[in-house]
DNA sequence: TGAAATAATATTGTATGCAATATAATATCC
DNA sequence: GGATATTATATTGCATACAATATTATTTCA
């Protein structure tokens, strides 16, 4: 084994290396469309969850970080600042005080049509056909879920 | 367009997100495995990078960088505190006084025996076949590649 | 040669992320 | 009904990440 690139420590074998590097990327990607929207892509996937949610029930700090996979460690300063810039309320739960909800402002609502642009025109400068992005779709979740399921065996 | 779930911001919808978390899991992951060693994720692709060189140049901070897309800004705290634990060296080039040439200490070397268990270990806990493991290597390789091109592209 | 451009690294400021701990409210159970 | 356990969120401490800027050394080229 003295061939480094043969060894299990190869920095090219390595499989978790390129999502993590995509995951710096995509960030970066990301930025210039997101800044103008006063966004972080980090608040951008809560508004994700906001956007999407029916209105039907609250949306809590809990709700938000169980879809997104965030720590409330990561979630409540960030929440923080997204209610400073004026997209969101947080507002204690009446029926449960130990919950706080979180609601979009009417600046969080019409950023939704600013926003709703992001994701086509991202795909466009891509260059891959919808089978190609469908296949990267399915592998990237194929990967997160593989690694939930570790984790949570791990925890057991 | 009135169901959330159909449109292009919806999370289910999302290319980039799986990758995002799976970048997050993928470092608690490793945490136990590595925070016996004293290293972190990123130190330890750092780590990956210097055992993998073959000694015939010098390794700079600008190597590094380059290898695993790391900005100065994030390269150069993390390598003193690298330093600070004992793991690598840093050194100005006689050369090009510019240059920090970054090597690793004894007990970096001594680390390589320690560390490389882990790789297989996970490959094993992971569950995956062979095929399996190469698909989603070969996916990420080609998102993380796919999203360079975007950045280079823009910046032209 | 010497000023301007370039290159390599460092610093600063802001925003994540997570583990560990703390706090406060609700639920449970005897 | 009150001690205990659980739940939901917040706080603290540490380590990334990156953009923007600064610093220092080298190169270029007039």
């Amino acid at each position: 084994m003295d061939d480094p690139s043969d060894s299990s420590l190869s920095l090219k074998r390595q499989i978790c290396f390129p999502f993590y590097e995509a995951a710096n990327l995509l960030q970066q990607l990301y930025r210039p469309f997101l800044a103008p929207l006063n966004l972080t892509y980090a608040q951008y996937l809560v508004m994700l969850v906001l956007w999407g949610h029916d209105g039907k029930s609250d949306v809590t700090v809990g709700t938000i970080g169980r879809q997104l996979g965030f720590e409330t460690g990561t979630l409540s300063p960030l929440l923080k600042r997204m209610e400073a810039a004026g997209h969101v309320k947080r507002m204690r739960s009446p029926d449960d005080e130990r919950r706080v909800i979180i609601s979009l402002t009417q600046q969080g609502q019409f950023l939704r049509e600013k926003a709703k642009y992001i994701p086509d025109q991202l795909l466009r400068d891509s260059g891959l056909s919808d089978a190609e992005l469908a296949g990267l779709r399915e592998k990237g979740q194929t990967f997160a879920h593989c690694l939930r399921t570790m984790l949570q065996n791990r925890s057991v």
